[in-house]
DNA sequence: CGGTTTTGACCCGCGC
DNA sequence: GCGCGGGTCAAAACCG
């Protein structure tokens, strides 16, 4: 698999805490791959067709030793450029040194601008992006009525 | 060589 | 009891 795209132009950051499970990140990201290098190493573990969505989704798994963290990565039905990763689990182990590879935000045309100041904030990762994308946290579910943005029949659609 | 990815099949849980 | 869906694992193949 060769992923090195880059476009990170927008993403939503959306925690949602749940009282008597596990902390849920669920990350909007607006990009044209659905691959969004948070500066950690995912290893791919299935691909399954979700209803509501004629898109597959990809599940990927920290490939760290000790990382129970998972990630979901589905792109969304109305937008081809929106890409919702979710997060599961804390990574207990530090951030890799971001490989070779791994994929990058910020390439070579390199629209994230803003991005890539921050991807300096670490100096293993290249142009990684990851965190950099957070411009609000909000709850999933709950808030999810309070938002009429996210309708499954109503798309916000387009920029 | 190591690591990673890809597809398929299997298993479990839940619903009716 | 049966069916369906979702999720995960496994093996193989490929790349750097």
């Amino acid at each position: 698999m060769l992923y090195r795209k880059k476009d990170i132009n927008n993403a939503d950051a959306t925690l949602t805490d749940k009282p008597s499970g596990e902390p849920r990140i669920v990350v909007q990201t607006v990009s044209e791959v659905d691959i969004v290098n948070d500066g950690y190493r995912w290893r791919k573990y299935g691909q399954k067709l979700v209803k509501g969505n004629p898109n597959p989704r990809s599940y990927y798994r920290c490939s760290n030793a000790g990382c129970p963290v998972k990630k979901h990565v589905e792109r969304a039905s109305h937008d081809p450029k929106m890409v919702i990763t979710t997060y599961e689990g804390q990574h207990d182990h530090d951030m890799p040194p971001a490989r070779t590879v791994t994929h990058n935000s910020a390439g070579p045309n390199t629209t994230t601008t803003d991005v890539n100041d921050e991807s300096r904030a670490k100096s293993e990762q290249s142009d990684n992006v990851g965190l950099a994308i957070v411009p609000y946290i909000c709850l999933g579910p709950e808030n999810n009525k309070s938002n009429d943005q996210q309708t499954p029949s109503a798309e916000p659609v387009q920029t």
